[in-house]
DNA sequence: CTTGACCTTCCAGTTGCTGGAAGGTGGATA
DNA sequence: TATCCACCTTCCAGCAACTGGAAGGTCAAG
């Protein structure tokens, strides 16, 4: 498929997905006509990108986690150590987003009405790992 | 305190935390010998913006986060509908987070021996939001 | 056989930092 | 009191990861 299918399916700007086979993420086929060809696994590995790049891991990072998945000559061990490291930082991110849902639940219903001089979420935020000026 | 302090107690550095002073994110105070002078509240906020930047949100999509907490005489309307577009993401990231995590579990598990030629969750990988090429 | 929606490369600009130079501040020590 | 040394300041340059736009080739439809 083209790169403008890819795109839509992968939910990557073509901008993008072209700049990530710059810096060799992937690596299309070509047409006869010089257009790059993408299969479905190269979708897969665009949207395991845009995923992980949405979340907060760098290029670097994703280069690694794609390497996970593609290189199957690759000694387990090496890959279970990156895979391990990453589930470390995968769990910390969750938790850090559900404390920062939590966060924003409590405003949502905590200040309904129609104007908050003293939401009473403010000072709460003003709790944990801060000690004083 | 000063800004090597907020740098340790938010896990940002001092690089980072005069940058989002140049943008507005923060304005601390001034000593008199031309110091920054950061507050509790200061460095809450620096924290929110390490961990929420970190979980793959622009700098702008802070702002308005930030902006939720700051801004007390704001219509509680206004609050509650970017909030909950904000909830909405966030409860995104946090199954994309999920899905990944079983992802990378699954390979950690199911590859646990020295060698994979045909590792199982490579197969598995093409499912899903992708078909024909 | 032209129109329009695709594709190509290349180059410049933006965002969000990050490093380094050049110099001022301030508490501890000789 | 001098002088370290670790801190702070501003400013400017560079890098990472895109993003937009120009100039031009491709291709199915009319």
């Amino acid at each position: 498929m083209n790169i403008g299918e890819a795109s839509e399916r992968s939910g990557l700007p073509s901008k993008t997905i072209r700049y990530y086979e710059d810096i060799g993420l992937i690596r299309p086929g070509r047409g006869g006509n010089g257009y790059r060809d993408y299969d479905a696994a190269d979708v897969h590995k665009l949207r395991f990108l845009q995923r992980s790049r949405g979340l907060g891991f760098s290029v670097e990072e994703c280069r690694q986690l794609l390497a996970l998945y593609e290189d199957r000559s690759r000694a387990s061990a090496d890959v279970k150590e990156i895979a391990e490291i990453k589930l470390v930082e995968i769990d910390r991110k969750i938790r850090e987003l559900t404390e920062l849902r939590h966060t924003l639940e409590h405003l949502v219903r905590a200040c309904h009405g129609n104007h908050r001089p003293d939401c009473p979420i403010l000072e709460g935020l003003s709790d944990g790992a801060v000690q004083e000026s």
